[in-house]
Formats: C-alpha cells, structure tokens, sequence
DNA sequence: AGCACGCCGACT
DNA sequence: GTCGGCGTGCTC
C-alpha cells in the first residue's frame, strides 16, 4: 500500500491524500508535481508532500491521475521555508505554493465534450431543443470545450444540459490537462550527411552553379558562418547573411541538401555580454564593505545604513563577487518598482550572464526557465535579482542574500495570501542556508534600525555620498503663512514658484510630489454640501478630468462627471483637495513652456507605460515630471536640481502607526533624487505645519532623532518593536453579520488572553474605510508582547478560529490574518 | 477556493 | 412550470 500526502494550491490547511502503485512509489519524490483528481470533476496541479504507507481510516483515497516532473521542482529547504511562512504569516501551504509557482506550473483540467459511441440513435427523438443542438454539434466535431456549448445553446448555465445529456447516455465527459509551459524552439541548419564527403559537396557545388546561383551563394554563406562561429546556424541567422529568401532555404531542404533541425533556447537568454571591470570603491565605501565582513563573522544580518546616493550598489557588488567566487548563489531582492533596466543593466555589466532576473512583468514561460535555472544551479542563475516573490524560489546553495532598499513597504505582501514579508522571510531564509543577509537602505525601518541597535544585526554606516555630492538643502514652506499674504498661486507658493523658475532658467529638471492621484479626491455641492459617493464603498469619488469622470480608487467604479448637484439640483460644484492631475493642469498655467510629465498609476498603466516616462524624463523630454509615491524609488537622475513636496500634511495625518517614520522616510527618499551630481540640490516642502517634529528632522537629516522619538512612542502606545501586531479583518456583505462575527471573536480572544498575558485586543473596530465592493469591514488589533511567544498566540487564535468556524451562522464571514501588518 | 446540491422568487 | 439566484457543505 503506497500514498502520497499532497499540497493542493488552495486555501485549505490540510493535506490530501492519494493512492499510488508501487511502480509510481518507486518514483515519486516530495517536492514532485502530480495531476489529482479532487472533487466531483475538476483535476487540480498538487505538490507531493509526502510518501508513507499508512492508509487512513475515515476514508479511501482515490489514485492520483499522473506524474507531471521527472524529479522534484521544489527543495526540501523551500518546503521547510514555505512552511515557515505559512506558520509565521497564518496562512495555508497551499497558498505559498500558490504564490510561490510560476502558473504554467499549475495545470488545471478543462472539461471536454465528446459524443458516447453506445448512444442509441433511435432515442434522438427523446432530446430536447437545447440538448438536440448538443447532439447536433458533435455529429460534425469529435469535442467541444464547455465554452463552446455555451455559445451553441443560448444559456446562461449550460450544466443541467450536459447532465441531462449524460444521463441519456449521448455524451461522456473527459477532464483534459495541458502543459501549459512551451520551450522555445529555434530552427537550426546543417548541410546534410550525404553531401558532407569533398567528393559529393563539389558534384552538388557544380551543379547548383549551372542552375542555382542563389542556392549556391546560400551554401557558401553557410560554410563561412560555420567557419568562423563553429555553432549550430540559425536559418534566420543565414537568412540574414546570405541575403536570400525564405523560400530559397526552403527548396535546398526540400532536396535534402540541407537539413533542417530545432534546438531548445533559452528566452531568458541575454546573449554573450561584455561585462566591464568593477569600479574602485571610495574610501567610505571600501571601509564599509570591510566592516560588512567583519560583522558577517558573527552576525547572520547586518544593516547598512548609507545615504541616499552614497554608492552603496558598488558595496553590494563587491559582496556578490566574492560570495559567487566561493560557489554560492546571491539572491538581490528590490521592491518591485525599483526593479527597473536602469539596474538590470548595471548589475549586467558587472556580471554579465550570471544575474536571472524574477520578476512580475517576466511571462509564464520566462519564469519557469527562470525558476529551472535556479533549482539546477545553473550558471545563469548564480546570481537572482528579484522582487518580494523571489525569496520562495528553489536556491540550492544561498550565500548572501541582500535586501535593498529595506524600508519598503512594499516586501509587505497585503492582498492574497501569503501576507508575508520578503525581508524577514529573506532572513529565515539565509538563516536556512547557512547564508548571510545584508539588508540596505537610506532611511532604515524602525525595526530593523532597533535590531541593529541592540546588536541582534550587525550596523554599518556610510555618511558620505559618493564623489562627496552634497545632500540636499531641504527647506520647509508654511503655505499657511502664504496664504495670508496672498503669495500662493494654486496650490504653488512664491518659493516654490521661484525655485522651479530658476531651476527651468539653468537646464536644469524638476521633481514635484503629491501623494495622490486624480484631479481632486472630494467633489462638493457649494449649497447643500453633498458629494458624490461610491456606490459598493464607503468613500467619496475622486474626480479625473482628463477623462471628465468621477472615479472610486477602491473598487475602479466610474461615472461621468456630474454638471448639477445629484442631491439638490444646484450647478455650483466644488472640488476638495487636490491630486497629481491638478498639480500638472496648475503647472501647464504657471510654466506654459515646460515640458510636463506626470507619473501615478494612470499614466503608468501598460506594460512599459512606466519605463516608457521614465525614459523620457532621463532624455530630458520632460523637465518638470509630476508624480505620486513612484517616484521616490531608486531611481538615478542625473539632472534634477529641485525635488517640491506639494503638501507633507497628507503624509502626516495618514491613520497608521508608522504614517511618521514613513512621511520621513519618504521626504528623505524624494530629496535624494535631487543633486547627484555636483551642484548641492534643493528640496521645497510645502506644509501647514513647518514646526511639526518629523518635518524638522527630515530637513535636517537627523534619523537618530526621529528613531529615539518615534521608539519611545512605540514604546508608550506598544507598538512594533516593542510588540508584534497581527490584524484580523472580517469581512462580508451583512453589516450586521460583521458586527456579530468580530463582537463574538473578540470576547473570545479577551476570555483566552486577558487573565494573565499583557496581549493587547483592540477593537471591532471599522476602518477609515468601512465598505469596498460592497463588503463591509471590521478590525482586530491583536498586540503581543514581544517576549510572549508568538507560536503560542497564533495557535490560541488558530483555536478560537476553530470554534468560530464551527458556528453556521459566522462560517460565511471571511477572517483575513496578517501577521506583522505594517 | 471551486463547485455541486438544494431551496426560493420571477419569468418565457 | 422552468431558470437562475444564492446559501451551505465538502473536497482525499
């Protein structure tokens, strides 16, 4: 008796499992693939976890459909990782599975229709219209994809149809799986084996120049490519050099003069490179890439904290060299955003064929081979630049990992499961490796920056920036001080106003940030007051008037423009607040000459939308670009001297705990895109408050400041780092349904954890937005100790969740967790 | 998560 | 009457 025990890409906690014959036993490993039937019809793409012969009691299992890998696609050290997300992050295995597989990797069965021989053709008069029409398809084709039929019989829901159908005996279904993955084959030529002796190829040459010059020429060409490249020839290849056509190549294989052939390739495959020799490391750099070593010797993670521009990439470099010179793979995680060409191509340079890049704008196919490469250790893959997803890639042999640009939110995973951290599963990840992580960044997470603190990381500093560039002059502006004297022209200020006028004066470029998109977030009535609402959210509709609409960021709902009030009728309409649309119509009015860009998630939308502006900003096509939070990502402009912050109040005022260290975190950011070259930059922060504490810390460059400040409020108010924040969300379409649920989860959690931990419960509690697609939400803040252990409250929560599952009426209430929400 | 089953209102 | 709406429960 064998059986596997498999990991199905859904959300169910437990695994299936499955009979197999002894043969398949013999052959199938953990971390193989297999096509199992689960279900009343439907296959699905599993992960085998285990194989045992213990058969379970409650029930027989059903045998898998088939193999799908030779050998195991998935490590026993990335199981063991995926594992500990799952338990960490409280979410299924079959999610990280699901997050973590390229889809070409998960197959899933398509029902097809195929006619049944045994039909008796004199029962034809017992179908009905629709089901006739069935029958009458198949006469003419063998099978019919269950689209298919709902095209041919005009219903919605075609499956009592095809049951009907079934139980007459007229058709038999059949579940179908496809590869999904296709190798990319290249047609390759050789001249054939019968005219390879001299003696045959001059009796071919002869008689091809009497008739065919053509044909003749592509045979030299032929020659002379092998010659000098002494590799296989592409047919397009020698399409190209000969000169000749298609249909010329064609007849000489069609007379079996040449011989046509494929080979797999590669796509991701950037052809031969010419890397170029590391640049020398400054002092600083040089002094930080020895304290980085120093403290890798007893420490797992080390922190470098080095100011925007201060060469830390060439750090980063010189550790990879060294780390892939021992044999080891390197995995370069970056937030998604970050991950543009520009870096790509430099880290390219240095290493050439050995960096695989990972990431969401690759396709399927790309991904896979991607993944193939990293699991065989291939030489391509000695070094993986990726975003969040990377880090649940099969590594064999992981020396370093490096963390750039820690701070990001944006590791964070928010909306399917698994919510989990890059950077802290990178951590764990190392840690499996027996590897080392070095996390980077300009303005370091509060966590991390705590942990370097009190030497659980190592730390590591650069103060200068490279080639000595001086950091920005960053100068606060009261717009409230400006509006009284009347100095304000929009939403710009007379500084603001002067600066970029100076800045467009020199040649030079500007950056202006406004945190949000769209013309303006509220429309308001002038007389009653009324503005318009999202019909599925709990939000006010922003209005966009490039396309004249009013539109929900929640659920993408838009409808047009209103000309009158909706509520009473009256046509003094007003707008509230002010988005990136409205900073660029203002500009467009101020500067007429400039070249405007703007960036935010409506201009960025296709594929290369983004690098497409990018591109441009960095040709200098645009000399004043507008944009939101995308704009403070890494990115290397050698021209900006002037970077405006339109309105720093919206970053301050954000409901979160972190909305300081993150407005800081961001000013800083930003500013850094202003003066890297020579010129000492400026950065012009508009606010209402120039006193406020985080401003003046961040104009001034004093981290250490704002960490002590930001800790002892953390410390006050127990939050992260002093205790560790899980969030659980409920969610559902009854508000009272939601009011219940979360009232009934939090007694329970207050009867399990208020007697004797320091567990903290807030909440229910509605968010600042209540209802999104017509569901409404409720929140539980559960607070732990930092030295409660975490294990322990999960599975106290897991067992409350437990018994709330067991109550019919909560069942349809979805409990999102997240664990470390921040 | 899917997806079938089963019970109810609204239409040919 | 059937069609399709949605609530409920199960999947090795």
């Amino acid at each position: 008796m064998h059986f596997i025990d498999v990991v199905l890409p859904i959300p169910i906690e437990k695994a299936f499992t499955y009979a197999i014959s002894k043969r398949e036993a013999s052959f199938i490993r953990a971390g193989m693939r297999v096509a199992v039937p689960f279900g009343k019809s439907k296959i699905y793409t599993g992960l085998v976890y285990a194989v045992h012969n213990n058969p379970p009691e409650a029930y027989k299992p059903k045998e898998i459909d088939q193999i799908l890998d030779e050998a195991p696609i998935v490590t026993e050290k990335q199981l063991k990782h995926w594992e500990w997300i799952a338990s960490y992050y409280m979410c299924t295995l079959g999610e990280v599975f699901k997050a973590a597989v390229p889809s070409a990797f998960l197959l899933e069965s398509e029902t097809l229709i195929l006619k049944n021989d045994n039909f008796d053709e004199v029962l034809e008069d017992n179908l009905k219209d629709d089901e006739w029409l069935v029958y009458e398809a198949l006469q003419h084709q063998s099978m019919l994809k269950v689209h298919e039929v709902s095209g041919i019989v005009d219903r919605k829901n075609i499956l009592p149809v095809l049951k009907r159908l079934l139980d007459k005996n007229v058709i038999k279904l059949k579940e179908e799986i496809y590869e999904q993955y296709k190798p990319k084959m290249v047609r390759y030529v050789k001249l054939a084996e019968q005219h390879a002796s001299d003696e045959n190829l001059n009796q071919l040459l002869d008689t091809l120049n009497k008739r065919a010059h053509k044909q003749k020429d592509v045979i030299m060409t032929l020659f002379s490519l092998e010659a000098s490249t002494k590799k296989p020839i592409k047919i397009k290849e020698l399409e190209e050099k000969s000169g000749a056509s298609a249909s010329i190549i064609k007849a000489l294989i069609d007379k079996e003069v040449l011989v046509e052939y494929h080979l797999q390739q590669d796509r991701v495959d950037f052809g031969e490179m010419e890397t170029t020799q590391l640049k020398e490391l400054n002092q600083y750099q040089a002094a930080a890439l020895g304290e980085i070593k120093a403290h890798f010797k007893t420490n797992d993670v080390v922190l470098l904290h080095g100011v925007t521009s201060s060469g830390k990439t060439e750090v980063y470099v010189k550790l990879i060299e060294q780390v892939i010179a021992s044999g080891k793979q390197v995995l370069y995680l970056l937030p998604e955003i970050a991950l543009t060409t520009q870096l790509i191509k430099r880290l390219q340079d240095y290493f050439g064929e050995k960096v695989s890049v990972y990431h969401s704008k690759y396709s399927v196919n790309e991904r896979v081979e991607a993944w193939n490469n990293i699991l065989h250790n291939k030489p391509k893959a000695q070094i993986v630049l990726g975003a969040r997803s990377a880090v649940l890639l099969p590594f064999s042999n992981l020396g370093l990992i490096i963390v750039d640009e820690e701070h990001e939110i944006s590791f964070k995973q928010f909306d399917p499961a698994p919510r989990y951290h890059a950077r802290d599963s990178a951590i764990v990840l190392a840690g499996m490796h027996k590897g080392k992580t070095l996390l980077g960044t300009a303005t370091p997470s509060i966590e991390s920056y705590y942990n370097a603190k009190r030497e659980k990381y190592g730390f590591v500093e650069i103060n200068r920036r490279f080639g000595d560039v001086l950091l920005p002059d960053i100068e606060l502006t009261d717009i409230k001080d400006k509006l009284k004297k009347k100095r304000m022209n929009g939403h710009f200020s007379d500084r603001l106003m002067d600066e970029i006028q100076e800045a467009l004066g020199n040649g030079e470029q500007v950056i202006l940030f406004q945190n949000r998109r769209g013309f303006a977030p509220i429309l308001e009535c002038k007389t009653c007051g009324h503005s318009p609402q999202c019909p599925n959210c709990d939000v006010s509709l922003t209005y966009h008037q490039y396309r004249n609409q009013l539109r929900c960021h929640y659920c993408g709902y838009a409808m047009a423009m209103q000309q009158a009030c909706q509520a009473c009728g009256s046509s003094e309409l007003d707008t509230k607040g002010f988005g990136t649309e409205q900073v660029e119509a203002e500009l467009k009015e101020i500067f007429p000459k400039a070249k405007l860009g703007r960036m935010d998630s409506d201009t960025t939308k296709g594929k290369y939308g983004y690098e497409k502006i990018i591109n441009a900003f960095e040709q200098q096509e645009i000399d004043i670009l507008v944009g939101t939070q995308m704009l403070t990502k890494g990115l290397d402009f050698r021209n900006v001297s002037l970077v405006g912050i339109m309105n720093a109040d919206t970053l301050l005022n954000f409901p979160d705990f972190r909305a300081h260290e993150r407005s800081f975190q961001l000013i800083q950011q930003v500013a850094g895109r202003a003066g890297r070259t020579q010129k000492r930059g400026k950065v012009i922060i508009q606010t209402y408050n120039p006193f406020h504490q985080i401003l003046q810390q961040a104009s001034l460059n004093r981290y250490a400041d704002m960490f002590s400040d930001q800790l002892n409020e953390r410390k006050q108010f127990k939050y992260p780092p002093f205790t560790r924040i899980i969030k659980m969300v409920f969610k559902h379409k009854d508000y009272n349904k939601v009011n219940e649920a979360s009232a009934w989860f939090a007694k329970a959690l207050h009867t399990v954890f208020d007697a004797h931990t320091q567990t903290d419960i807030l909440g229910p509690e509605f968010p600042p937005v209540s209802r999104i697609r017509n569901e409404y939400l409720k929140n539980i803040v559960v607070k732990v100790p930092y030295h409660q252990s975490v294990v322990q409250t999960k599975a106290a929560i897991k067992k409350i969740d437990k018994s709330f599952q067991a109550i019919a009426a909560y069942r349809s209430v979805r409990v999102i967790y997240n664990v470390d929400a921040y």
